[in-house]
DNA sequence: TATTAAATGAGAATCATTTTCAATTAACTT
DNA sequence: AAGTTAATTGAAAATGATTCTCATTTAATA
């Protein structure tokens, strides 16, 4: 079924998911769209309530499928808010951090690793192994602090 | 209402109540105490499970409303995993980052910050301002190394 | 010790997430 | 292009996590 959404993002999500053998479905596919038209991270609500809108009624536990398994492929980034909600992001598998404005949780991306040239060994020293890091950002984007 | 597992800890927790107004009740004292004999980080169920132990029946909710508390005023941590559950760990508002070992679940602080020396200028470009980090580092523990 | 506002407990209510299973569909075969 | 099959979905129930309500209790002060 051709959709009339195709971008790049869609076509590298096709990609990852043949290659482990799983299927392109119209939810997955609608899933990558909504997250990449979105300035900002979405909430499962909010991606589940988009689907709907290309697709009529999508059953809740799809979202939750795909994003989980789509988190595991490296296709969406999961963020944690302080309040301790989600939100989803779309991610190619690269090494990106991300800033979150705390007023409208819009998120941006970065390439540069604030960690990169961190010395380990001194947090290694009792013998921990460090395989990887979660940093985030906060703070206010541009439009939030001239609304302010 | 003395208490015999009166320490430092609990001290500081009681110091922080006061200056807010705030109540040092048995609970709050006690959910101080059970974070700081922890060698790991405890989810709300293993928490209000060390607290029943100490006092008998604790209400859940009051777990949930001291947690929330204590984070607000710099006592407790929370702690993302990458499952999206969530630990705590006791904490006296220095900053402070955690290594987090995915086998046991243990955290270990650290002080040197990763991002310290990071040129925020680079990724302030378009406008954001940074106020906050976020930092976790993922890996195995040296009791974990060795079990493996 | 009496007073009072803050905090608690218990359970209900709400919200988030997972599970189950029959029906559907994408991908492959012919 | 139709048939086959395993993967996927939808719907609803089940589970789990978190918040709310309100009558009762308690810590802090006078």
């Amino acid at each position: 079924m051709m959709k009339d959404f195709e971008c790049t993002q869609e076509s590298y999500a096709r990609e990852v998911l043949r290659e482990k053998g799983l299927k392109s479905t119209t939810q997955r596919l609608a899933v990558v769209h909504i997250l990449h038209i979105s300035e900002k991270s979405l909430s499962i609500g909010e991606i589940h309530g988009g689907v709907k809108d290309m697709l009529g009624n999508t059953g809740l536990a799809t979202i939750y499928r795909t994003l989980e398994m789509f988190e595991d492929l490296g296709i969406v980034k999961r963020l944690h808010f302080p309040d301790g909600g989600h939100g989803y992001a779309f991610s190619q598998g690269e090494h990106v951090h991300h800033m979150v404005c705390v007023d409208c949780r819009g998120v941006f991306d970065f390439s540069e690793c604030p960690a990169e040239n961190f010395d380990y060994a001194s947090v290694e020293k009792q013998g921990f192994r460090v395989k990887d890091h979660f940093i985030q950002l906060f703070g206010q984007c541009g439009k939030c602090v001239e609304a302010a």
